[in-house]
DNA sequence: CTAAGTGCAAATGTTTTGCAGAATC
DNA sequence: GATTCTGCAAAACATTTGCACTTAG
């Protein structure tokens, strides 16, 4: 699901980047953290804790990580600045790539839990203005617009091109 | 904390407007109810379900509701547009009056958890484009503004206006 | 009457934690 | 060697749910 924004060039991979971050807390880059830095950037699509359980606790010999170490990654990686929580479905977090990626935020489906990403400069100016003026310091920001989808706007029984296969 | 924002002046109390809702869907407006939506809409505080549940539930012998049936109408004041989350912090949703005031946005302090309200107009009016240009049915929008408030931006040993407390 | 609501306790489901052994600097 | 990890199972929590009993309409 392309949305239209591209990818940044970074200079060093989310892996190093972990890593150094890590290093400043006197922390270590361990094998199974490198394997969930890896499996978290193998592709920009958002994900939730128990996704990366499934994919990684199931991974054959060399590359099975446990449940805690998952979590306590996703932590780190969070406090790294290279995730961030982006919404919460289904009462899970939901992640997504804060490093190498623009800034950007989200439309969500409130039927299909559909995410559409989108850009919009003139967001942050403006915010950076009201926190100005309220002598907050801005850090960041999370931006929501909820409601339906083009597909879930499309009245139910339309156009039967195949026999859903559901 | 007042945050410049005043209240808007509403035809029906937020009890009618609820009944109004339930009515339409064949439920009834039962004396806990009644309680629950006179607690929530007592004041304008953001508040969570377990602050509820602790000054309801410790209420003397009239006002006593149970644990469940605050989750559940909460569930059901959201539903029908009375209150809407607004964050969540420490695990917990947290909610805010969403009848009877204007709409609004949140800087919130991340180390304080303080939530500064905000109005910005032109907000509203580049989402609905943004929507448009996506095809998407806007229906609400969620935006928190994260960083530190004029407080904890204040480095902890400035100005020594009494002398060190060093 | 009878569908909906309530309170309780038990269940859920996600995320966190204590610990013993393993790995890293 | 000491400190930080990992994996496991158990714990912690917020929220939900099944059920028998009440109650509003």
């Amino acid at each position: 699901m392309e949305s239209g924004l591209g990818s940044v060039k970074v200079a060093v991979s989310p892996a190093e980047k972990y890593r150094e971050y890590l290093a400043t807390k006197g922390l270590r880059l361990t094998r199974e953290q490198s394997i969930i830095v890896e499996e978290v950037f193998a592709s920009h699509e958002h994900f939730d804790a128990e996704q990366l359980i499934v994919r990684l606790g199931r991974a054959d010999q060399g590359r099975r990580v446990s449940r805690s170490s998952i979590y306590r990654s996703l932590a780190k990686l969070e406090e790294a600045g290279l995730i961030r929580k982006v919404a919460r479905q289904e009462d899970r977090d939901v992640f997504e790539h804060d490093y190498g990626y623009p800034q950007h935020d989200h439309l969500i489906c409130r039927k299909c839990g559909t995410l559409i990403e989108f850009h919009q400069s003139s967001l942050p100016e403006i915010l950076a203005k009201v926190a100005d003026a309220h002598g907050f310091r801005m850090e960041g920001h999370r931006l929501e617009v909820s409601g339906l989808c083009k597909e879930c706007c499309r009245p139910p029984v339309s156009r039967p091109k195949k026999l859903n296969l559901l």
